[in-house]
RNA sequence: GCUCUGUUAGCUCAGUUGGAUAGAGCAACCGCCUUCUAAGCGGUAGGUCACUGGUUCGAAUCCAGUACGGAGCGCCA
């Protein structure tokens, strides 16, 4: 049940008819303070202004034409000419027993699913995950779940970097151990020595540079012998992003991975496409796109490069095919890039051409959904204290030993094995909750204590949160299921719960609009806060058999909600912590 | 140099697309555990939304400029 969309249709259909134009908006938006309702409506103004009216006046007409009888029970205008509505009681009272009624908590799913296309992850394949991954993924998987949960066709694209002359350097490298009799899945269970070892090599060693090279020729015209080398590594390099992926809770598999090289028989193809349209031109023995919309103001232009001198093919043009398949074999209506800002100009390149060579039906959406950078207390971006970059599976084994001696602090008699599982959970969810409850498009500080605290928009809040309610659920010993009567909404604690679950639908909505999780974590800690302050005023298990029904309900509502909620940004919950 | 992007409380962050008196958490201060998990709750204090001008009924939000920061910019991905 989304009660913004409910308003905002009544209200614009009675603007409407008010003598508004049809496309003048009713901006219904949740109230900015207790006095003014629940919801206020702000598009009065703007559309009396059209009218050349007086704004009261037209929201008199309005009201007029509104009939909100069934849903609230006061609807007044204030101000320049807002409409507030305070919302009826017995009316959040019936909806919320009706959200009980199905574990969809009355979420609708959408009548026109979308194809939509996601790419997210993305990790080179050469090294190992590092803290640059981690919002990629994680803010890309809450995206996917909440998409795939209101009912779109969702197809993950795991875009991993498999390709390129970073390979020659690596090959040659375990061509050399192969020599040397070295077991290499060994060798390779530690990628980043790995890596750091061929790039000694091949910064020191000329006949070693040499055969890097070489194998890149090779490798890049199917040479079998180099293919089977590179198989060999790509395929224990996979099974460490599995790992990370399964320790994170990141709904990615291997059927997900869509390689750079995958693309790599078809670079030829755009590129004749991209001649046969005349996009394409010479410039200093490459093949460039010069495009006007990509010109500063003396007109100079910032080409894309598709084929360099000599004919090897680059990273535009692999988007570019890949940006084809999305379209004419996945059949995408959208399609989202959850990548790095600092190629914000690379995918706007990508787009515009993609669209002047018609890869992409006029129709289907390309949205790069950037992301900034995860910083150290220095302001710099993240690095371990030796200074290197913070290898992701580390991070992650890291946040697990912290949460552990949190966790076995607060439980001095609670038995290993679920201390072990609980500093889990509170140490993955930490991890993922701090990055996702940050708008995705600001840098932002990664700091250990803040994103274990309790206190706060934190994960562990949440959990406790949820916990807490889990708890009263138990304690109640109530057949959850067969639980029925009125929800009674009476103190002030009980209704500002009852308004804050109704809101739930309005959350996800704006996660899938704008790709952008952290409005669904600023609701769930808005919803937990208001939780425990009803927690505190409003006794459960001890109140009066009606009222107790009534509250237990409210409690139901919201260990349902928040862990329907968390589920959605992929943070698992707690019964007990 | 050009092009993006950012600047909100001492610190870390929000701010629903232009709405009413700008919000949280931390840190500081004052309270609340013999009743459902105090890993909690209530309260006090803290702001020239970088600066200047503009647009209009209304600006943290839009436009222009200035200062400072970050990123990108022809053959890496």
């Amino acid at each position: 049940m989304n009660i913004q969309t409910l308003l905002n249709q009544r209200i614009q259909a009675a603007m409407t008819a008010a003598g508004a134009a049809e496309t003048a908006p009713a901006l219904v938006r949740q109230s900015a303070k207790v006095q003014f309702g629940d919801y206020q409506a702000n598009g009065i103004m703007g559309a009396a202004k059209a009218l050349k009216m007086n704004p009261r006046e037209f929201a008199q007409a309005t009201l007029e034409k509104l009939d909100l009888s069934d849903v609230a029970d006061k609807v007044e205008i204030a101000g320049p000419g807002f409409i507030n509505i305070f919302l009826k009681d017995l009316w959040l009272g019936k909806e919320l027993a009706q959200l009980r009624t199905s574990d969809r908590l009355d979420i609708g799913e959408v009548s026109k699913p979308e194809t939509v296309v996601v790419d997210y992850s993305a990790p080179n394949l050469a090294k190992e995950m590092h803290v640059g991954h981690l919002r990629s993924t994680v803010i890309g998987d809450a995206v996917v779940r909440t998409l795939e949960f209101l009912g779109h066709n969702v197809v993950r694209q795991n875009h991993v970097g498999d390709w390129g002359t970073q390979f020659g350097m690596l090959l040659a490298y375990m061509e050399r151990l192969r020599e040397e009799s070295t077991e290499i899945s060994m060798v390779l269970s530690d990628l980043e020595t790995f890596y750091r070892a061929a790039k000694t090599c091949f910064d020191d060693d000329e006949a070693f540079a040499t055969r890097a090279r070489e194998l890149v020729v090779a490798l890049q015209s199917g040479d079998a012998e180099c293919l089977k080398l590179w198989d060999e590594f790509i395929e224990i390099s996979l099974r460490h992003c599995e790992e990370t992926y399964a320790m994170l809770g990141v709904s990615l598999e291997r059927q997900h991975v869509m390689p750079e090289s995958a693309y790599n028989d078809d670079l030829q193809n755009v590129v004749n496409e991209l001649t046969e349209q005349g996009l394409l031109k010479e410039s200093n023995g490459a093949q460039c796109v010069f495009m006007e919309e990509f010109a500063n103001k003396e007109g100079e232009i910032t080409p894309i490069i598709v084929q360099k001198t000599g004919g090897g093919f680059l990273y535009a043009t692999t988007d570019l095919a890949a940006v084809r398949f999305r379209q004419h074999t996945l059949n995408a209506d959208r399609v989202l890039y959850f990548v790095d800002a600092r190629q914000s100009l690379h995918f706007q390149q990508i787009f515009t051409l993609s669209r002047k060579a018609g890869f992409v039906k006029p129709e289907t959406q390309l949205e790069h959904m950037p992301f900034g950078t995860v910083m150290g207390s220095d302001g710099k971006p993240f690095k371990t204290r030796s200074g290197g970059v913070a290898k992701l599976s580390a991070l992650l084994e890291e946040a697990q030993e912290r949460a552990y001696k949190l966790v076995a602090s607060k439980n001095e008699d609670m038995d290993e094995e679920e201390l072990r599982n609980i500093a889990r959970v509170v140490g993955i969810s930490s991890v993922k909750y701090a990055d996702l409850s940050k708008n995705r498009t600001s840098d932002y500080v990664f700091n250990w204590d803040t994103m274990l605290s309790f206190e706060g928009n934190t994960a562990p809040y949440l959990l406790y949160a949820y916990s807490r309610v889990a708890s009263i659920v138990k304690r109640s010993e109530i057949d959850v299921a067969s639980l029925t009567g009125d929800i009674n909404i009476i103190e002030a604690q009980e209704r500002a719960l009852a308004v804050k679950l109704c809101q739930f639908e309005e959350a996800i909505q704006q996660v899938v609009n704008d790709g952008m999780p952290h409005f669904l974590c600023a609701y769930l800690y808005d919803l937990a806060g208001t939780f425990m302050t009803f927690y505190e005023a409003c006794p459960i298990l001890n109140a009066e058999d009606e009222t107790k029904n009534s509250r237990l309900q409210l409690a139901l509502n919201t260990a349902s909600t928040l862990k329907l909620g968390l589920s959605l940004l992929g943070i698992e919950t707690l019964e007990r912590m």
